[in-house]
RNA sequence: GGCGGUGUAGCUCAGGUGGUUAGAGCAGCGGAAUCAUAAUCCGCGUGUCCGGGGUUCGAGUCCCUGCACCGCUACCA
């Protein structure tokens, strides 16, 4: 019996919901725990939600909820979206769950009893020491600063002093440092290994586990006042979602003696290579065994953003292809672990070409012959067929070569491997063509090709499991199989089905899509520019006029807003501007703004604003649009 | 500034330890076939392998150097 396999995704933080990044990992660490389990390992599949920190706890004000609420909110989210992707994780841990919590608290004991090699104490309370804004009530790098001042609010910075405890991170960094070169800890791929390697030779420093500012959080059990800096704390959900101080045996099958394989993309290299594993030896925890960092992606060329546009809500590519394709294109854009570019039209393309046209297609033509000609039932197999002893050699072989893929974390070149084998039956089936024996009355012959190539689709199917767990259950439904033929074993040899067996095919697997013609393409980019133009009547609907401003001040519970009285000329009205994080309310008495006068009225948090000012960001800092010349209040734009 | 990565056909990318005419998929062009989801199959690429040096009998593959882009990190500030 082998190690059983446990794979993770990193716990996602609930300030956003679940983008096409979130979704790439999470189908990755699906697939090979899909593929460990039908090759016989047993597997423990975990993901959840990163719910703590101080921006949730700001995002769920905003929201005007309690952070619980809100991150309830946020991760049904996430819930769906997996289901949607037919993600089939062994449990979702959430960081503000008891379990967890119990069990970050009881680890913090430990280290704080842990001593170092040298005999020193892991935990260490001292002074956080750092520039300090008190409006933003938060501590600002010097990276932050501009020009000394903090951007948001043009005051200087207060040095501060904050009790901290710290983890002595120092003393365990040649020992981690020798296991990663020794590769006791695999980090995968080779770049990102040389890329830790490189922290160590730049040095490293103790860091602070702990924060005094922050409420939404863990309570550090040997000093309340503290609340567990929530990298620590997240980095823990891997151990506590499998029984670490709750359930020995759990605990000791999934950790201690299982492969334990963390996935993620590249940006959280330091928490997961340094942090977690000096951790973990300060704990007198074992490692992960492997770490695997895959690149990023870019969508059509540009960084995925908000503002762009470009981002791709995996909702929408389940609802266009259905769960199995959105995760057969998204893994087959580029190969596993290097940065790529996702390109939208490569989407319909590709799902044409690969899974309708070569898979799905052989899929139908196979069956159908055998429901036209042979009663619906599979013919038994033949010698002498052209190409036979190729195609059985290579479709015996390839679950070898999957394997090995799988097992070195190329999910890319398996399944190019598997599609592969599906082009060479294509060939196979035209060159014995069946329909032509079938015609010169030689129906044994092209039975045999048929069951050939059913043999193929079995094997294929078994081996696309994985990846299109739905598909490849379709498949083999056809044939009559069922679940139980969902075992690597079977895909390594021929000859499985029996002839006679029934034939039941229905609809296409894949039907194939509608392909937009790089003309319509192009016309409907047309139609894109010409309606983002408007003439000067539109432009001339929107009222803007010049306005001064009376009275600002900060809408309570809200941190972004100022409700703001104005004066119009000829009327006083009030606004509501999402401002307060650029502006305070006494520098801005006074000016003269621009705003929109016909803007339909809104309530913003129960306040009503009537019109709406303008302004523009440059970078983290936002300006108010004032007239140059001494407008008086009204003067309309033109 | 340091470290690392990338740069190969129109597009996306393969090309262990250097070795015959540099490959795949897609797109494009031509043809065959008609069982099948107008799907399939066959044929078609004179690519400065980013530039320049070097090592070698021989380099996309090793060394040096330059350029472009990306990532990590530092410092100046």
């Amino acid at each position: 019996m082998r190690k059983p396999f446990y794979v993770t995704t990193p716990i996602y933080y609930v300030n956003d919901r679940p983008h096409i990044g979130h979704s790439y990992t999470t189908i990755a660490a699906d697939l090979l725990a899909r593929f460990h389990r039908i090759s016989g390992r047993e597997a423990f599949f975990l993901t959840g939600t990163d719910e703590h920190g101080s921006k949730v706890a700001e995002a769920a004000e905003a929201a005007g909820l309690e952070p619980r609420q809100f991150c309830d909110r946020v991760v049904k989210h996430f819930k769906d979206a997996w289901e949607k992707l037919s993600i089939d994780n062994s449990d979702f841990i959430r960081t503000t769950q008891d379990r967890h919590v119990r069990a970050v608290r009881n680890l913090l004991n430990v280290l704080r009893m842990a001593k170092t090699d040298a005999g020193e104490e892991v935990i260490y309370s001292g002074l956080y020491e750092g520039l300090y804004c008190t409006a933003c009530e938060k501590f600002l790098t010097e990276k932050d600063l501009v020009g000394g001042v903090c951007p948001d609010h043009n005051t200087p910075p207060a040095l501060l002093k904050e009790k901290n405890y710290f983890f002595r991170l120092t003393a365990f960094t040649d020992k981690l440092r020798k296991l990663i070169e020794k590769e006791e800890l695999i980090i995968l791929p080779e770049e990102r290994r040389h890329e830790v390697l490189g922290l160590f030779k730049q040095g490293l420093t103790d860091f602070s586990i702990s924060r005094e500012h922050v409420t939404w959080g863990i309570p550090l059990p040997f000093d309340e006042s503290q609340v567990c800096y929530v990298w620590v704390e997240a980095l823990c959900n891997y151990i506590t979602a499998i029984g670490y101080s709750a359930d020995e045996e759990l605990f000791k099958k999934w950790w201690h003696e299982a492969d334990a394989v963390h996935l993620m993309a590249k940006d959280i290299l330091k928490f997961h290579c340094i942090y977690w594993p000096a951790i973990l030896m300060a704990a007198g925890l074992p490692l992960p065994n492997k770490i695997f960092l895959h690149g990023f992606f870019t969508v059509d060329g540009a960084k995925m953003s908000k503002t762009l546009g470009n981002q791709i809500d995996p909702n929408e590519l389940v609802e266009e292809f259905g769960p199995d394709a959105a995760r057969y294109l998204l893994l087959t854009q580029y190969p596993f672990g290097v940065d790529g570019d996702i390109q939208r039209s490569n989407f319909v393309r590709k799902y044409n070409s690969d899974l309708a046209n070569d898979l799905g297609n052989l899929v139908s033509r196979v069956a159908k012959m055998i429901i036209a000609n042979y009663d619906g039932k599979l013919p038994p197999p033949t010698a002498k067929l052209e190409g036979s002893r190729e195609l059985i050699g290579k479709a015996e072989e390839l679950s070898e070569s999957v394997i090995d893929h799988l097992y070195n974390f190329r999910i890319g070149a398996a399944i190019d491997d598997t599609i592969g084998l599906v082009r060479l039956t294509n060939r196979f089936f035209d060159g014995n063509a069946p329909w032509k024996l079938v015609k010169e009355g030689d129906t044994k012959r092209a039975g045999g090709v048929l069951y050939a190539c059913s043999e193929v689709l079995r094997i294929v199917s078994i081996l696309l499991y994985p990846t299109m767990p739905n598909k490849a259950k379709e498949i083999l439904s056809i044939y009559g199989l069922g679940e139980d033929e969902l075992d690597i074993g079977l895909a390594r040899t021929f000859f499985q089905l029996k002839p006679g067996t029934e034939i039941n095919f229905k609809d296409a697997v894949f039907p194939r899509l509608k392909e937009q013609k790089k003309s319509e393409v192009a016309e409907m980019e047309k139609e894109e520019k010409s309606s983002e133009m408007i003439d000067i009547d539109e432009f001339a609907r929107a009222k803007m006029v010049v306005a001064e401003i009376l009275e600002a001040e900060k809408v309570s519970g809200a941190d972004k807003l100022l409700k703001i009285q104005i004066d119009i000329g000829d009327e006083k009205r009030q606004i509501i501007a999402g401002i307060a994080e650029y502006y305070a309310p006494d520098e801005l008495k006074g000016k003269k703004i621009v705003v929109v006068r016909n803007l339909k009225p809104a309530t913003i948090r129960g306040i009503d604003s009537n019109g709406m000012l303008l302004a523009a960001h440059k970078g983290k800092k936002l300006y108010l649009v004032t007239p140059e010349g001494d407008l008086p209040p009204g003067t309309l734009l033109s």
